[in-house]
DNA sequence: ACTATACAAATAAATCGAGATTTGTAAAGT
DNA sequence: ACTTTACAAATCTCGATTTATTTGTATAGT
């Protein structure tokens, strides 16, 4: 128990670095505004993070983690209908970083490559990988070929996902047309 | 047959220019970059348009009015399938305008929008009236319903497009990856 | 229906130094 | 496991000046 109290403190601190740096993308954010927001010294952050990209890293990395573990957890519920699934996924993964206030995380997320490495390319393949095995799961994709076509309607779900996110300004529209796109894409 | 020739050249060098744009984006592209290209003289450019603004403008709706124009013609073909119609139009809309070479079409344009006015609401607008059409002409999208299914595919068809366009970098990925698509959604 | 040359006016890019901000660390304190 | 204060070194910002490029037009020529 006495344990986990630095341990929360760092995601705090992490959670409201990355909505920091959300706001005035990376170049532009100094860790005294980020310690500010964080309420903790300046010092104090460094005492936490050994500098401003590996708190970066660290901020964004929590976040996909966050999002990826979601995604996992609500994909092995065999329970729930697969429809229902994907869409509180989806949802998650993406959805959450469409509007005003979020959108911009994503933005500095594909701003800064250079300083998140893997990161970019392992969590979308992590959660590619957790949607795909869900479907072939639930038997969807394709009666018998199994494998192959949950490859294709995971793709084609990403794939959506990704438009959509250009096309709307509002999480809720996000959900709308993703809806629509589940429905024309599951039978 | 004589008043043909002034056209042609101005349909030329429309084209030859809006690659030049798209190779160094709008600001960075010089009059006289244009000119060397299309082989003119760069008053010679003058006489043919009144300002590189107008110049873009018109380089832009030449090449969106010749791919929905094209996109019309084949979607009302209704002798062959409807899907070698959706592939071979979001192809010549969309796929066309993926690669090293000509990806920054697409960028020249989006980055761009005070210079283009209604042009860029209008030909997706129209492009997607011609998709929808030939849906429920086919038959496809829902069978009763008519209408309202055709714009739900047709809706999840352009949002799959832009997503793939933001995942591949060749054009034949693209081809691919819709074809794919285009076999889930369609039935 | 153009080309070649030329030119004024506007715009953009390059340079530079002064001043401010920011990073990362240290030290002393609780 | 932090806070406060302090500081050197690096980085960024800003304005000013200069230099170069670009636009749009004109003029003479074919």
């Amino acid at each position: 128990m006495t344990a986990t109290a630095p341990i929360d403190r760092r995601s705090a601190v992490l959670a409201s670095a990355l909505y920091t740096f959300a706001r005035f993308g990376y170049r532009k954010t100094s860790m005294e505004e980020i310690a500010q927001a964080a309420q903790i010294s300046r010092p104090g952050l460094y005492f936490l993070f050994d500098s401003k990209e590996q708190l970066f890293r660290a901020a964004v990395a929590q976040a996909l983690e966050e999002d990826v573990v979601e995604v996992e957890r609500v994909m092995a519920e065999h329970a729930v209908p697969l429809r229902d699934r994907l869409m509180h996924s989806f949802d998650r993964w993406a959805g959450r970083y469409v509007g005003p206030m979020t959108r911009d995380i994503q933005a500095v997320i594909d701003e800064n490559p250079r300083l998140l490495g893997d990161m970019i390319d392992l969590y979308p393949r992590r959660f590619a990988k957790s949607i795909a095995r869900a479907i072939v799961g639930a038997g969807a994709g394709a009666g018998a070929g199994a494998g192959a076509g949950a490859d294709a309607l995971t793709q084609t779900l990403i794939s959506v996902s990704i438009g959509i996110k250009h096309q709307v300004d509002e999480r809720e529209q996000y959900r709308e047309r993703f809806a629509v796109a589940l429905d024309l894409l599951l039978r």
